[in-house]
RNA sequence: GGCCCAGUGGCUCAGCUGGUUAGAGCGCCGCCCUGUCACGGCGGAGGUCGAGAGUUCGAAUCUCUUCUGGGUCGCCA
């Protein structure tokens, strides 16, 4: 039976209780983590969210009188419990393992505020509960002390944001959920109209043309801590609905973003990590970035730089290299350091990792212990041949030299990927190192093959860099976008760009995209016009908050970020949704007509 | 949409080259225990092996289909 709280207050939370406070009375409230009832005395640990205390019921003058004795009997785990007492040292060993281990409350008096059923699985931190239970009872997984750590991280970081920003002259400004659906990029949730039959709402993948009106406007630095919506397939680090910290800037170029950004980040990572982050934070360019490490989000803490062997292999024997070359493809390779020994099987399984990324095969050298090789292509090539190529790639004894040949994507996607996969199997990856890095100078433009039209690589109203305009007819896939990722080991955390504000400059690009002026001016009209009244130069950038605090938190999935997640298949295990409307909510939302014949 | 991994008492797993009555740890229930903190001791309950079909004298085990969850490629301007 449930009892009522009526009459007493906690005193403060669990693991708040000090030594300081030994000899006076104060009252705990929590959740039944452990019993262990030795007999004549009775021990229970209390949980909330600050941590453990230890509660002592005795059946003496100083304890708990013979029916509480029988009460405390009848506890079990996760009931809530009010209770009164006397902090004392405790009369054991003390238990280092507990902030409060010196200490337990004597209690004279409790309640049992709510009984709780047996629960599911236990709640215990490092769980290896399957996700699948887990989401189902979110309510009882988000007790877990390190889940609770998780969010408690994340509403720091939420509250530290909007100081450090605000400090800076940033207005933090609301922006519709219920906005404009655009066809291009990810597809869109879409909301019905009661109002306006046959009319859908966007739900906002970003925030993005609103801050670019606010700019428009006069605020002149704008801030948001944004939720966002994307209708695309579910990943790890992926979620459906996300959040964005989200800014503009107006009267800034590159170099104004980067640097208020940058002691943002230095100053969060030190407020809630200790971290201290070396400014100014490293900067390479997007053409660099595939290069040496063929990914637009290298992971900066190790090394096993690309290695681009094309001119060494032009003229040899193996066709399959040659061909590459000979279709306008590369020949690249990464030297696995001292994985030269690495059997066949598990060369093998890394085949079959790159055929996942498209490619064909992988070719390999190792090198024994003792200098011999042994290669998948050697009788193709003449010793000097091979002599060469290891020299290129700077093979010493007992290294593993992998390459790729292809087009020069796909090598930089096998190669990117194939690098990342060793650095896991060979535990190169500290979560506790932070490397941040900007890459910058992206291409504007990317080709769509499907759709046959250069495509934005970020989005139309990225601004290019003044220096390749003229390439603008001439070489499309040649300019450069003033444009920037911020990347924390080898995720993409935040990305942003300088936007058009000439309107002769955004109508081109609409042209280049493959827009007509009637189509740009349906989806975009109202940036446009906005546009005619005078539009300072903006610039702007937004964080994947749910990313940055999973790396923060040191865990692999973005699900133990965020509160209530929804599964691979964007529904909720919990609440059961997405669910089935009915037929009267659907005939409101002219979704459905009703068959009035049928009388 | 493709590929890969997993699904066995409440939880985590073992069993899988087909062969008695499917095991373990934790949890749960009962009794005992006055300094435990992974408390301990004794006893006990609890499983149509995700579902369906097939092969077989016989299926947790092999085959196919399907469901659920995870990872990933495509996708995510």
């Amino acid at each position: 039976m449930a009892e009522s709280m009526k009459g007493l207050h906690r005193t403060c939370r669990c693991a708040e209780v000090t030594e300081q406070m030994e000899g006076s009375t104060i009252t705990l409230m929590g959740w039944v983590q452990k019993v262990r009832n030795i007999g004549g005395v009775i021990f229970v640990d209390l949980r909330d969210r600050s941590g453990i205390m230890q509660l002592l019921f005795e059946n003496d003058e100083r304890g708990v009188d013979a029916e509480g004795f029988d009460k405390a009997a009848s506890l079990r785990a996760e009931y809530v419990l009010a209770a009164t007492g006397v902090v004392e040292k405790r009369g054991g060993e003390v238990n280092k393992n507990l902030a409060t281990g010196s200490l337990e409350l004597r209690v004279g008096l409790f309640r049992i505020l709510s009984e709780s059923e047996v629960p599911p699985f236990e709640v215990k931190e490092d769980s290896k509960t399957r996700d699948e239970v887990r989401l189902k009872y979110r309510y009882l997984d988000l007790r877990r002390p390190d889940i609770q750590r998780n969010l408690m991280l994340r509403s720091r970081v939420a509250m530290l944001t909007r100081k450090f920003f605000a400090e800076e002259g940033f207005l933090e400004i609301e922006t519709p959920m219920l906005g404009k659906t655009t066809p291009e990029g990810a597809r869109d949730y879409l909301v019905p109209s009661r109002i306006h039959p046959g009319c859908f709402y966007g739900l906002p993948q970003s925030p993005q043309l609103y801050k670019q009106l606010l700019m428009c406007s006069g605020y002149d630095r704008y801030i948001q801590i944004a939720r966002c919506f994307r209708d695309e397939d579910l990943r790890a680090d992926r979620q459906p609905e996300f959040t964005q910290i989200d800014m503009e800037l107006s009267f800034v170029d590159v170099d104004d973003v980067i640097d208020v950004n940058e002691r943002f980040l230095a100053y969060l990572f030190k407020e809630v990590l200790g971290v201290t982050v070396p400014l100014p934070i490293e900067r390479i360019t997007w053409q660099e970035a595939m290069d040496r490490f063929g990914s637009d989000k290298p992971d900066m803490r190790f090394g096993m730089e690309l290695c681009d062997v094309s001119d060494i292999v032009k003229d040899c024997g193996f066709a399959v290299f040659t061909n590459a070359l000979a279709s306008g493809g590369s020949v690249r390779g990464i030297n696995a350091k001292g994985q030269g020994g690495m059997p066949r099987k598990k060369i093998d399984k890394l085949v079959e990792f790159v055929r996942g990324y498209g490619a064909k095969g992988l070719a390999y050298i190792a090198i024994n212990a003792d200098g011999t090789r042994k290669s998948s292509f050697a009788k193709f090539m003449t010793e000097e041949e091979m002599d060469a190529l290891v020299k290129a790639m700077d093979g010493e004894n007992g290294d593993l030299l992998l390459f790729a040949a292809d087009s020069k994507k796909l090598v930089y996607d096998v190669l990117g990927a194939l690098r990342l996969e060793l650095a896991k199997q060979m535990d190169l990856l500290d979560k506790n190192e932070y490397r941040f890095v900007w890459v910058t100078e992206f291409p504007l433009l990317e080709w769509n093959d499907e759709e046959n039209r250069y495509q934005a690589m970020h989005h139309p109203f990225t601004m290019l860099m003044e220096e390749d305009l003229q390439y603008l007819d001439s070489d499309p896939g040649r300019v450069r976008a003033k444009a920037y990722d911020i990347v924390l080991n080898g995720n993409e955390i935040g990305g942003g760009s300088v936007r058009i504000h000439q309107d002769d400059i955004q109508e081109k690009m609409f042209e280049k995209l493959g827009f007509t002026k009637e189509q740009a001016h349906e989806q975009f009209g109202f940036l446009l016009d906005a546009f005619k009244y005078g539009v300072p130069p903006h610039a702007g950038l937004a964080y994947g908050l749910d990313r940055l605090v999973m790396l923060m938190a040191k865990v692999d999935s973005i699900r133990d970020v965020i509160a209530f997640p929804k599964v691979k298949d964007a529904s909720c295990l919990m609440t059961e949704s997405p669910s089935m409307a009915d037929d009267k909510q659907l005939e409101e939302l002219h979704l459905i007509v009703r068959n009035e014949s049928a009388e």
